[in-house]
DNA sequence: AGCACGCCGACT
DNA sequence: GTCGGCGTGCTC
């Protein structure tokens, strides 16, 4: 704060939603009190917004004070931590983006900053009415059972049946007084001892090392790595119980909170009360009141998206990271982050500890935990019946399918036996619609996109062909629109809705249900497909990616991978991990009641590397080769590359000053950084397209890697989109 | 980011 | 004659 000696005004430092690189001045008229931290209402150009206190910068220039506006409103609210305001410069300075546009994440709940208004209730004052209806007669003795009890007048009514006059009457009567119900806690406190559950084994000795680790409260990183079935979750909710006990408050992130009901009821049963939800499909009224309890400190533990990594926690203790290998923690709007890195900075910052779980971790977590920098704790069997399904590659070379189809005879055939046995199975293929491309057979014409120049994909429900990056959708023709022949348009390549054609020509009396992200009825309707998929109300199951997550099937005894190879060739540096983890997360789906189970993953290439980690179940092999393949230059080295992108990216920010941008910065040839996976790169201003200079340190080995990606580039139009993971740890 | 202002195309 | 497209510029 500056005071102004002439004026005596206060001068005080707001972050507000604008692209600036600095927060903006605002005076502060003398019957108000705001500091660092303080949540406030200010004008904005014509609008008025909502700002977060911040220290003055010491270097800040000082605005022209005919500018100042006055501070509008500053909101009854407690005030956002030092150590979360810390994190929001950090987030800013990370990912190159306004420290207003990081703190608008924070202040997500525009109307959760005054108080919850009280409810009005009533409470007995022990005197009687003189003259005693039935009605009123019926309200004294409901509330001769509780004299103390707060009601409300609506609530004592309906429980008395009596209409809201009876009440009314009898508070003129003085019988009752009007007092205010303080806002009811939107959950209940979890208690740490409600359920507690008989851990075996490895799991016991995991569990009591997270609660150690969780007690100590310092700043620690804990990869928990566990295979599915093997009781990952009930060991961390150890260290969710071990946070309680010391009275700190517990943030819970996972991928896709809006699907994992069954997460929250796993939750209840250990703990005897829901974490609070938070996530974007959450009721505006939930959303405030979960916001307002959070930063109370009435909230134990939240359960959510990557998005509650910014709620403003009074009293944070513990960050869990579910399925940390998820691309879901990646943002890539606006603020660009992994939610995951960031997790483990606000950890750092507020020093206590995180925990990253998975069955597949991302290749950097699994190296961080083997050189040290992690814990790392291992569940390596699975228990309570769950066994691992017997995997086999289905060599598509030799056991092709009949002409026109897609499956393989020995996959229908595990269909079939599968089928006899009264037990579901489960087709995988990570294609929406019915086919990939469609071409004209008469002149070789392709449908693509006009915006995206890629392949539309036909659905065919819909007779549409869609493009699946921008959405764009036209009619199919019935005529090539190139040459225009008719009927010669042919569908090239399998998608779930073909699948499922084919498989109903095989099994024409089955139940088939078809899992898609395009299903009409949105989550509601999933949900209640999962439902009835689960109850055995389906004998075949044909899905995307969806399917790979949250529900389990108790009676599905047969994975099919229609192409495992999918995902393998798409130029991701990413590709191998990626694929191993969906194929993974995939093939678990079986067998995870004890039935003995299979999983058949239909391959061009079976020898692949990461075919042979999934088939072999030697995890420990296939990282240690992804590893070696990123320390030899093959993909992005850990932070390193990231870190010089950067350094470029600030220097050339520091030149910009306006326009400088706009007309590219010298660059090492013909490379172009289009655009961030997570965190770093300039780009984020705007929507231009940045040409970094990569400046070659030779202790680095970036530019072999760049060199690599171009001359791997199929068009080489003379740029190459990089993928960009950051290691943050090599930032703090 | 959000919003206003401003200048050119098809329409109540 | 107006509605509406998005280009440009500004917000303490």
């Amino acid at each position: 704060m500056v005071n102004d000696s002439k004026n005596k005004i206060k001068t005080i430092s707001i972050l507000v939603p604008t692209p600036s690189p600095v927060p903006y001045s605002y005076a502060l008229r003398a019957d108000q009190t705001a500091g660092p931290g303080s949540i406030v209402q200010v004008p904005l150009g014509p609008r008025q917004v909502s700002g977060l206190v911040v220290e003055d910068l010491p270097d800040a220039k000082p605005i022209d004070p005919a500018k100042l506006r006055e501070v509008t409103q500053v909101f009854d609210c407690p005030p956002i931590t030092p150590d979360m305001l810390r994190f929001i410069d950090w987030v800013a300075k990370y990912t190159l983006s306004a420290p207003g546009m990081v703190a608008r994440m924070v202040l997500r709940s525009p109307t959760a900053f005054d108080p919850e208004p009280p409810t009005k209730g009533i409470v007995a004052t022990g005197t009687q009415p003189e003259r005693l209806t039935d009605a009123r007669r019926r309200v004294m003795e409901q509330v001769a059972e509780e004299p103390q009890m707060a009601w409300t007048r609506s609530g004592l009514a309906h429980a008395t049946g009596v209409t809201t006059s009876v009440i009314d009457g009898l508070t003129k009567l003085n019988v009752f007084s009007e007092i205010e119900i303080p806002a009811r806690p939107i959950v209940a406190k979890p208690d740490p001892s409600f359920g507690e559950p008989e851990l075996i084994g490895d799991q016991r000795d995991v569990a009591e090392g997270l609660a150690a680790t969780v007690s100590e409260q310092k700043f620690s990183v804990t990869l928990l790595e566990g295979v599915t079935g093997s009781g990952k979750t009930e060991v961390y909710f150890e260290a969710i119980a071990a946070a309680i006990n010391q009275g700190k408050q517990v943030l819970v992130l996972l991928p896709e909170i809006a699907l994992t009901q069954v997460f929250l009821e796993r939750f209840h049963d250990r703990f005897g009360a829901e974490p609070a939800p938070w996530h974007s499909d959450l009721a505006p009224r939930t959303r405030e009141r979960v916001w307002r309890q959070v930063t109370e400190g009435q909230v134990q533990v939240v359960a959510g998206a990557r998005s509650a990594l910014y709620l403003p926690f009074q009293n944070l203790g513990l960050i869990i990271v579910d399925e940390e290998h998820d691309a879901a923690y990646k943002q890539e709007d606006r603020v660009f982050y992994n939610a995951r890195d960031m997790a483990v900075v606000r950890a750092h910052l507020g020093g206590y500890p995180v925990i990253l779980a998975s069955a597949t971790p991302s290749v950097e977590t699994r190296h961080n935990a083997q050189e040290g920098r992690y814990k790392y704790e291992r569940l390596d069997k699975r228990y309570a019946d769950a066994a691992l399904p017997t995997l086999k590659a289905i060599d598509m070379r030799k056991s092709p399918p009949q002409r026109g189809g897609f499956i393989s005879p020995a996959l229908i055939e595990a269909m079939q036996e599968t089928l006899e046995r009264g037990e579901q199975s489960l087709l995988f293929l990570n294609r929406r619609g019915y086919a990939p491309l469609t071409l004209c057979r008469a002149c070789g014409h392709r449908f693509e996109c006009s915006n995206c120049s890629a392949w539309l994909v036909e659905h065919r429900f819909r007779k549409q062909l869609v493009c699946h990056h921008c959405g764009h959708n036209e009619h199919v023709p019935e005529s090539c629109p190139e040459c225009g022949t008719f009927d010669h348009l042919v569908a090239c390549g399998p998608g779930i809705e073909r699948i499922a054609e084919e498989t109903l020509s095989h099994f024409p009396d089955a139940r088939i249900i078809v899992l898609s992200s395009d299903m009409t009825g949105g989550v509601k309707r999933l949900r209640l497909e999962m439902d009835a998929i689960a109850k055995g109300e389906a004998d075949i199951v044909i899905g995307t990616q969806l399917v790979a997550k949250g529900h389990n099937f108790p009676n599905m005894t047969m994975v099919g991978v229609v192409d495992s190879d999918l995902g393998l060739a798409n130029g991701d540096p990413r590709a191998a991990e990626r694929t191993f983890q969906l194929l993974s997360q995939v093939t678990g789906r079986a067998g995870r009641t004890g039935k003995k189970s299979v999983g058949l993953l239909q391959t061009f290439q079976p020898e692949h590397p990461v075919m042979q980690a999934i088939i072999s179940g030697d995890m420990d092999a296939f990282y240690e080769k992804q590893i070696d393949e990123r320390e030899r230059g093959k993909m992005p080295p850990f932070g390193r590359l990231a870190s010089l992108i950067i350094s470029a990216a600030t220097r050339l920010e520091a030149e910009q000053h306006g326009r400088a941008l706009r007309g590219a910065a010298p660059i090492a040839k013909d490379v172009m950084v289009l655009g961030p996976a997570e965190a770093p790169i300039a780009m984020v201003r705007g929507r231009h397209r940045f040409r970094i200079l990569v400046h070659g340190d030779p202790r680095t080995n970036i530019q072999a890697y760049l060199r690599e990606m171009i001359s791997k580039a199929p068009r080489p139009r003379g740029s190459v989109k990089v993928q960009i993971d950051v290691d943050p740890q090599s930032f703090l």
